[in-house]
DNA sequence: GCTGTTTTCGACACTGATGTACATTTTTCT
DNA sequence: AGAAAAATGTACATCAGTGTCGAAAACAGC
């Protein structure tokens, strides 16, 4: 996991230490990413750090920006999409819970976690589940659903998602499968035409059976 | 905030510097919790801690028993309270959220990011999780609910709360009450009576209106 | 192959944390 | 009051991290 990240012939680069502040983040909280292992792990001295980077917190706002160009956007993406049927759409954006291009879970939870120790994160957070927040209820609305149930509705489905990364689950995919058809009954209050579902699993290389 | 915390003369205590550790990791989580900031803020000698714990594994230690303690237990009781319907019971659970005897939401945030860094957290986080989850799936099932729409109503109904502490969001009483009804509808499938409501606002200090 | 720019590294100074040893003070017990 | 216990404080050794400086190495273009 050396090199292959820049171009150049050099062996760091900014991208370099970006991703692996990223891992680190990710498997051990904020407080882990310190220059000095980082450095042990790139196999570089510390001091080159300073070459791309002014400081620690330079870092860690590009962590903070990577989070936000990745996983805000793509729920309300996604909420916005094409569907026939509210059961449909409430599958478009499960997409999301189950693809990691589209949503970053383990990211979303680091963040998260961060958030108790910095009112600035904090403050993104916040935003962040606002805007998601409303374009689930939007989506609600859009097929008809009163304002409070809208409200409410959007809350479960997105608390829902939400918890799930808190509980740092690790289940396999056909277990998780399963549950959908239930999923998406409570939170739309419509059972899903078995076509649509079909389409769901498929697009997710999943075979019921 | 000094004093008040040991009968005996003493100014420090096991209790004092547990009740410090646990302020501090409920508001910056588990990294801030070091014995030097913790003296400065007991006022206290930092060397005086070695009196009371042998190290700050042994307090960290002592942070999750409180945890443990608290968190776990509560959940499972309420879960199991006497209802004449499925909504009445589900209303007890939602005690829980509503009073910080019952469950402690900060702290329970606080050892899930704990979680994130530390295996053996994780560990003890699942435990709960699952002990949880089968309590809520129990009282589905005694209201004579097939087995599996209840794992997924209890999921649903302990993720919305797990994602509602993750998103540390401050609301207004009054925002949530108005709410609950919403959510007992989508949890339990049922609307609950007015008296069940009526006896539930009243238990929490509240007044619709 | 020389030159200048880009990148890396070693040495230094500093800070905040941990834990230990030992002396000292305060309280309790008899 | 005197001895033992409980609690505190001062001084020391150590470690892991941060950031700066200046020397050296690697590369690019001519």
């Amino acid at each position: 996991m050396d090199q292959a990240l820049n171009d150049t012939g050099w062996r760091g680069s900014q991208e370099g230490w970006l991703e692996a502040a990223y891992h680190s983040l990710l498997d051990s909280g904020v407080d882990s990413v310190k220059i000095l292992p980082l450095a042990k792990k790139l196999n570089l001295s510390r001091t080159s750090f300073y070459w791309f980077f002014k400081d620690r917190e330079e870092l860690l706002a590009g962590l903070v920006a990577r989070w936000r160009d990745k996983n805000t956007g793509n729920i309300v993406k996604q909420s916005e999409a094409y569907a026939e049927s509210l059961a449909e759409a409430m599958l478009n954006v499960f997409d999301c819970w189950l693809n990691n291009d589209l949503f970053d879970a383990r990211f979303e939870f680091a963040v998260r976690s961060w958030a108790l120790q910095s009112d600035e994160i904090l403050a993104e957070v916040r935003q962040a589940d606002q805007l998601r927040l409303e374009a689930l209820k939007r989506m609600f609305i859009r097929f008809g659903l009163p304002e409070a149930t809208s409200d409410v509705r959007a809350r479960t489905t997105y608390l829902v998602q939400i918890g799930y990364i808190s509980m740092q689950a690790r289940e396999e995919l056909a277990v998780r499968m399963k549950r959908i058809p239930e999923y998406i009954a409570i939170y739309t209050g419509e059972v899903p035409q078995q076509r649509e579902l079909d389409r769901f699993f498929s697009r997710h290389g999943y075979r019921p059976g």
